[in-house]
DNA sequence: TATCTAGTTTATAATAATTCTAAACTAGAA
DNA sequence: TTCTAGTTTAGAATTATTATAAACTAGATA
């Protein structure tokens, strides 16, 4: 399997996620992280989009397994939706959605793009995590 | 059956829902509208609590239908979450949430508690809908 | 370098939420 | 009262996800 330059960084990544860096997990990562724009998905079609290609085969659950570890050491993010599916974004930084009722399709929104400026204090005992903003749009 | 003073609500929700007023439909909308506060579920747990008071017996099926019919006449909200389960909401007037990770429980935010002050321009051809905060808090 | 073990992969089974189906039932118009 | 389109229901089918357990492998250690 030829793995692009970017070996080290996704060996890093797999680590700090407490995943050791097998063949399956690394080409897992060329499909997430070698890009030049976000990407969003779901495991669904990051399965399809893996193995269509020759090469390793990687099974469904070791898609679901690596995900799932990366989204908890926050390399991907879990998206807001009202589908009954799991949809992940490569962007982990601050920012929010268009959900598009009639494509289904998400679209980044750039978090400069939307100013907060009042926002509630939380529950007692209780920390802000994070803070999403999906906007439902339609023809 | 006894159906409250709110029948005639009832009977007019249904209808605007194109569904007609049937005594499953009826004691669905007991549960979800005579209510002082606003109300969150999944179907599930809709389920159980109209099920477990003695008296009509309401199929799950007859719930999705009716609670799927609510939704797309506007009578509920759909609210956004990472699970794979769908939750539901009485109040279906611009507001937001807190979504507590540990306890997995939602609780409103009153849309006066967000104040936007700077609202992305949704893509040509395309309205907003509506617009969503869910702020993720934990310990 | 060979060995060993804890971690990993995989096909498949199990589970959970939701949707579908088709037969029996019913609201309400005529 | 009759009739028909709409409704209810149990159970089957489907879909996403998680669990299982046997075969495999990274990489530490001898």
């Amino acid at each position: 399997m030829i793995i692009s330059g970017n070996l080290k960084t996704y060996v890093q990544k797999l680590r700090s996620s407490n995943l050791r860096p097998t063949k399956q997990r690394l080409k897992i990562c060329q499909f997430l992280f070698n890009r030049e724009k976000t990407f969003h998905f779901t495991v669904e079609t990051l399965n399809k989009k893996i193995n269509k290609n020759i090469g390793t085969k990687v099974s469904l659950a070791t898609i679901y397994n690596t995900v799932e570890a990366f989204t908890s050491a926050g390399y991907l993010k879990e998206i807001l939706t009202s589908k009954n599916k799991s949809y992940y974004d490569t962007n982990t930084k601050s920012h929010h959605h268009f959900y598009d009722e009639g494509s289904k399709e998400l679209t980044d929104i750039h978090y400069s793009q939307i100013k907060l400026s009042k926002v509630p204090i939380p529950p007692k005992g209780k920390k802000i995590k994070n803070l999403e903003v999906v906007i439902r749009i339609q023809k």
